[in-house]
DNA sequence: GGTCATACTACGGTTGCCGATATATAACGG
DNA sequence: CCGTTATATATCGGCAACCGTAGTATGACC
């Protein structure tokens, strides 16, 4: 799963939201560094619907056009709640991974023996 | 960027690796759960190398054949700090909404003028 | 009357990942 | 002696997901 379906998944839990909401709760919850276009938004939100991870609300008739709210299904929940477990897991290897690296240039203090600094 | 490239990042923060390292590692650091394909790795890591996330280190010549160490680079490191940082808001922003979430039925209890509970 | 905010749909393109296949050596077991 | 597994790298075709853009439509504000 990527960043943007996760931010969608992320952007629903809390309550139902239409399109254009969920574009600004995602927004919002990335701190501006993601904003999803129609292609992207429409697209994964049918591709969650038909694996079942959200489902439609309800249908608001609005100036004559339906505002259609999606909702997180329980197995959505279920799937997002993975899905922090697995970046949580992923972070951490990250820094640990990071931890461990040797400093810029260490590798001429690890060699005394042939002839070292002066 | 997505989890095989950023898994790839991370196994060469500790050490340069050749690509079966690699592999050996990113399976060894995601659990088991991510396990590299000849394609997304030889794929990822040319894209990488012209990016400037990381370098070939040393080539060591073993049954005739060409062993390719890459190691990470300062910007490679940088990239994968940034990563690890963003990796944590994900999650922490996910784990934040599904605490907002309502409970599965709570909807119910919330309409007590609307004929409540018997 | 023009622009902006709201709100959804459709289309084409690119990227990154995956699966399969090929090649080659060495070790181990039947 | 042959098959399988592990080590090790490379290439190709295909696909899913995402992105950018454009189109459609209404109401509010200037």
């Amino acid at each position: 799963m990527q960043e943007p379906t996760y931010l969608i998944l992320t952007a629903l839990a809390a309550r139902p939201l239409h399109g254009y909401g969920i574009v600004q709760s995602v927004t919002d919850l990335s701190d501006g560094e993601v904003k999803l276009r129609p292609g992207t938004l429409y697209g994964a939100l049918d591709r969650l619907d038909q694996q079942g991870l959200i489902a439609v609300d309800r249908e608001e008739p609005v100036d004559g056009r339906l505002r259609r709210y999606y909702r997180l299904s329980e197995t959505g929940a279920a799937a997002l709640a993975e899905q922090v477990e697995r970046l949580s897991r992923r972070a951490a290897a990250g820094a640990e991974q990071l931890r461990l690296r040797p400093a810029a240039g260490a590798e001429l203090r690890l060699r005394p023996a042939a002839g070292g600094a002066a």
